[in-house]
DNA sequence: TTACAAAGTTAGATTAATCTAACAAATATT
DNA sequence: AATATTTGTTAGATTAATCTAACTTTGTAA
């Protein structure tokens, strides 16, 4: 079993290594908010425990059974996501938190009743994917609002940030997973968006926040 | 705020001081299954910090202060295992070892959600009863069934041991919180009891099993 | 290509929580 | 009271995870 620190490491290399599939020690660093060195170490020892491939000056990837221990720390903390908001009757914005806190819980029973309790579900409450127990994971990435053109009509499918600070300025605007939005404007100059959605006339997103929106686009 | 292994400390000399006030370095010890002079050392930390009294070579107390961080990890403690047993569906003697590990979540708000949503429950699934907010207790000591007398007629309240094994004892001999009890006769040579309930005959269990059956009397 | 900046490593210190070995105090037993 | 046992403390080592300071490698820019 992996201990809490080593969770968190596996969990940031997955993350952070989702598309070219390894990471830089450096950005791991900063992610974690733990000096170089430290990460550096903890790498020597992942790799001991044939957790991660790594060679000093190179990039670092998951092995396997890696992959595997990382997939589980991600479906642990996206199903105790879902069941704080659908069965504890969190807001969005306050659950990442807490579930940082609760996915190193070491019971397997205690997540499988949870999976069980919301009906085994695909998406946690921020519209990213539950891996399954095996830790299979749907992988089809999803445009950011910010890659779609003028005229467009998309709806918002999931956020890239979990922070409370992010979700609450959303909540603000009445932006919420499922809302149909129109694209009216882009501005040239600093990317930001003009947009309606709901009732709203025309709200103004600047590009910081569309990059964090990840939408679907709608069928012809 | 306090770390978790502090919060097991603090829990530890509030149950082992349920009675007389104060506990010795060696029973700490023992219960948490660390050397005394770990215990003596985090003694002066917790002294150092005003959760506990502490003199060399005297028995340890808690200060109103530890006290009332003692009683929040209890609530936590026990908050928690209604709720898995409640909201979860685990059985009783599933419980306790989870219920250890969520009771450190940092989370007020958490613990005031479980709360609400269990409607304020005063007891645990063991019936052990729950501190309030404000870490009052209600602190009746209950007899145990091994203390009462022949022909006695009494029920199951609540239990003093909250371990799988001892639970899952209890679930193969169908006992359970509310069971009526007779005390059909008593053994003097080993303190053994015969006891009739639910539709059973005559069931012998041990004084060590009595010893951690909690009851309350039958009114006349 | 040399030089500089960024990224990474090594070495060694630090912190919290633990341990063992050795000694000291308190308590119980003859 | 003298002695033995139990309980508690001190001193110092250990482990996991962290840090800073100094140095090295890699990659970039003059």
């Amino acid at each position: 079993m992996n201990s809490l620190t080593e969770e968190n490491y596996l969990k940031a290399i997955y993350s952070l290594s989702a598309d070219r599939g390894t990471v830089n020690v450096n950005d791991l660093s900063k992610r974690l908010d733990i000096r170089m060195p430290t990460v550096t170490s903890m790498m020597k020892k992942l790799a001991e425990r044939k957790l991660v491939r790594y060679e000093k000056y190179k990039p670092v990837s998951l092995t396997p059974k890696g992959e595997k221990a990382a997939m589980y720390v991600v479906r642990k903390h996206r199903l105790t996501e879902m069941f704080l908001v659908e069965i504890m009757g969190f807001g969005w914005e306050e659950v990442h938190d807490i579930a940082e806190q609760i996915e190193h819980v070491k019971s397997a029973e205690f997540f499988r009743k949870m999976d069980e309790l919301l009906g085994h579900p695909s998406f946690d409450p921020h519209g990213s994917p539950i891996p399954d127990p095996e830790g299979n994971i749907r992988r089809d990435p999803l445009p950011a609002l910010s890659e779609c053109r003028e005229g467009e009509k998309v709806s918002l499918s999931a956020v890239s940030d979990s922070s409370s600070e992010f979700l609450t300025f959303l909540n603000s605007r009445r932006l919420s997973l499922g809302t149909e939005i129109n694209i009216l404007s882009i501005e040239p100059f600093d990317g930001s968006m003009m947009l309606s959605y709901d009732g709203t006339s025309g709200q103004v997103f600047s590009k910081v926040v569309c990059d964090k929106l990840l939408v679907g686009r709608k069928e012809k």
